[in-house]
DNA sequence: CTGAATCCCGTCCGATACTG
DNA sequence: CAGTATCGGACGGGATTCAG
């Protein structure tokens, strides 16, 4: 870790998975591969087309993922992740395993708090 | 990773390090040790009492550090990071180091656009 | 020195409706 | 099917002021 919090990157990664959908759009690509728009919105009840569409299009800015648009009718676009977007994978997985203790420990705190 | 991403503690993780000034106050906290609050604000050139409250009071909330006051005129308030705190740094320098990368990335990125 | 209390603005994000 | 357009509420975060 560099010496100088004041240059540190932390945030360069953290703007990029920061976003309510974003990890989650994420680990559907991760694990499933290619994807269309409308299987990512169904495997997530509760995202409207318009925020799906805003992080997908971030997503690609940054050249997590990529876009395929199929010109036919009807319109079929798939999105997958870029190889550059998979090593984000490694940060992902730290963060959900990280996650799964956290939970434990609040659950803790909770229950000795409780008692 | 879990197989079901709408089970993923990712956000988790996630809510912890969001926050304007949460990364690099805990990277001050991880490379100095116990600080005091004027110490900490000393570091962090920009940022208000109000929100380095904030973000400190977050960031015990979640156990991630430790706030000991000393009942004494002026007062004394030292801030550090908890056993538990410290297994967020290998988060932390993951994201640090793909930060690196990424920003390298995207300026190659620019340039092969103006070639 | 270490805060708390206000005011205020920009952005994120949801709901809804419309389109090629 | 895969979007775009518009409206509006909620929230993060900055500037400033007051207090123990």
């Amino acid at each position: 870790m560099d010496k100088v919090p004041e240059l540190c990157r932390v945030e360069d990664a953290l703007s990029i998975l920061v976003g309510k959908w974003k990890p989650i759009i994420l680990l559907h690509l991760l694990q499933k591969g290619t994807q269309r728009f409308s299987e990512l919105k169904r495997s997530m009840p509760g995202i409207t087309q318009k925020m799906l569409t805003k992080q997908l299009r971030e997503l690609e800015e940054e050249d997590i993922i990529e876009r395929v648009v199929y010109p036919q009718v009807p319109p079929k676009v798939e999105y997958s992740m870029t190889e550059y977007g998979r090593s984000l994978e490694p940060i992902l997985e730290a963060m959900h395993e990280w996650g799964t203790k956290h939970t434990i420990h609040k659950q803790a705190k909770l229950d000795q708090q409780t008692s």
